[in-house]
DNA sequence: TTTCGGCACTTATCCGGTTCAGCAGTAGCG
DNA sequence: CGCTACTGCTGAACCGGATAAGTGCCGAAA
């Protein structure tokens, strides 16, 4: 059961590895008839080329690593990053690259899977995600000299190839959304106050309230979990001014606010309006289904994925602006009574 | 910026590069001065054993492959894959194994991710999960050689070493509770029919139901997303001797129920009580938090991947029965009304 | 004093591909 | 006819590490 190599072929044919070398590869230096003979063999006794051998030769390693630093209670919760996992894997997969996955407890361990991946050979680059302010890993992987492309704001990414969204903009939208239906006091729940993305969220929601002459725009941060989404939703609800809206920063923490803002009696949407971030089937399964800021994240991490093996490649390294995300309106947004 | 090799750290120390590779793997033939300044030199240059150079002397490559064969949008919805590949990591990169990981679109596809994975070298093993009835795939790796651990029951895993949990019994836990509370006429909604962990769970489902004599026990069948879930229950609810309670096969489906059960003026649990399948931040969110059949994933996932491990080294290799799901009761289960 | 054993290393080979230099054979051309 | 140019192949080196097979040296036993 020993896995046939290029040697077995060789003897095969009657030629020597160089030749058979050239055969499969499609390079130039044997005739059309031997490399039809030669790939006859090679597809007959099920040869495949030895991943390990090429690698050696300088060749790439044909796999790039996505190390996620989150626990794993909140990563099964948020469809965000098995759906980024999928459309990463979509275009790798189509250009037969392997993606090599880890969930790790902290940064510490992340940069440690980081440098024993590159130094072992096992990946050709990898995929940042989830930025902080002064974000660590930044000046480490530069470093390091290994291609990675930041899924993150260029202002963070430092000389790290960029894939972004205009999040500010959806803010704005939405908050230019449930002004426009007439409400004044519009609140947010948050994510990590460390993480870019949600200070970037944070900026814009400040401003855009404040250009709208807003009354009162309090943003809460949060842990992203349905629990700290419920707390913070209780809280605002309880204030003497309470929000007439409610912006979450994620699905599982707008179903909870939504919930709570039943249990206390509240008609959602007329006495409350909820808007989440990032459709998912939850937010269509509940009622009423959520309003939405919806954005295509299997084609965001296909672009990520595109731009890196472009990185690889030593190519177009631009970044790369994916399109903004969009507001999708549902039954959870309405004027207030 | 090359990587450092053995060769590298040979010169500085003034050895061969067969010195260094005995002291680096902590093997006699150096002394232990020599061992110690070759270590020392190691550290202070970065050096790491190329994973290559490594494979290609028949050694292992330190990765297992998982290939998931679901469409994407289906994947993010469960929490389930995320959190049994967290469990999966957690045990292989306490063994410095990487995971190698692919969303394909069907059988046909991941056995060919299977045999290229295989064939290349790049993997040692596989995990299979999400068993059919007369799975193609189980014959062919059989036949392929690679050590692979199936997530699913023994009656079909063939040769390939299985580890499982006892789902019927959980099923029985749950009727023979709702039972107990009064309910004579109990209802399904299970996921695709060719899964064997479905079929499981029906067999035991008609079982137990008879065993107790209950009314009418239908189980009705979907793709695991809310919308079939919804549907589902909607037919259910609206039949003549309308089920009592039903007992949902995800998470999802379960909220979805809820909603639906909801919005028909029914109360949860007074007129209807409701068991989701898999405990989730999401059942603890909603209003009434749902009773559930909990199992702890990434504990099943790490129990996989250690199996898999000591198949690939040769050892025990015996099935491993895990412990069973047990039932969480919350506010979504009470008495009918 | 010789011989043997073992330590501490070196040298050479191998793994499975890639790649480069070289070398017949032949066709083209003056 | 002789020279060059090209085709189609061979042989060998090479990638980075593991490892079997030497080698030189020292100390202890006969």
């Amino acid at each position: 059961m020993r896995r046939p190599t290029i040697a077995d072929i060789a003897r095969q044919a009657g030629v020597s590895k160089g030749a058979v070398s050239y055969a499969l590869n499609g390079q130039p230096g044997v005739s059309e008839a031997t490399r039809a003979r030669i790939l006859a063999i090679a597809d007959e006794i099920g040869w495949r080329p030895n991943i390990a051998a090429r690698a050696l030769n300088g060749a790439r390693a044909h796999a790039v690593g996505l190390a996620l630093c989150r626990p794993a209670r909140f990563l099964g919760v948020e469809p965000f990053f098995m759906e980024l996992i999928s459309g990463i894997e979509a275009e790798l997969s189509a250009r037969s690259y392997a993606l090599l996955l880890q969930v790790v407890g902290d940064h510490e361990a992340e940069m440690g899977v980081y440098r024993r991946w590159w130094g072992e050979g096992r990946v050709d680059g990898a995929i940042l995600v989830d930025l902080h302010l002064d974000d660590p890993r930044v000046p480490e992987i530069e470093e390091m000299g290994m291609p990675v492309v930041v899924i993150g704001h260029p202002s963070a990414a430092g000389s790290l190839l960029p894939v972004w969204a205009d999040d500010g903009a959806a803010v704005r939208e939405t908050v230019e959304y449930l002004a426009a239906l007439g409400h004044r006091r519009i609140a947010r729940v948050a994510g990590l106050p460390r993480l870019v993305h949600t200070v970037i969220r944070d900026r814009a929601f400040t401003d855009v309230c404040a250009g709208l002459g807003l009354d009162v725009c309090p943003t809460v941060h949060t842990d992203y979990t349905g629990e700290e989404g419920a707390r913070a939703t209780r809280r605002l609800l309880s204030s003497p001014d309470r929000p007439t809206a409610v912006v979450y920063d994620n699905d599982i923490m707008a179903v909870a606010g939504l919930s709570v803002a039943q249990e206390m009696r509240l008609d959602v949407p007329a006495d409350l309006s909820i808007v989440a971030w990032d459709d998912s089937p939850l937010c269509q399964v509940v009622r009423p289904p959520l309003t939405v800021v919806a954005r295509d994240i299997p084609a965001y991490g296909g672009h990520a994925a595109q731009r890196l093996l472009s990185l690889i490649d030593g190519a177009d390294t631009r970044p790369l602006e994916d399109v903004p995300p969009r507001l999708t309106t549902r039954g959870s947004t309405a004027p207030p009574a």
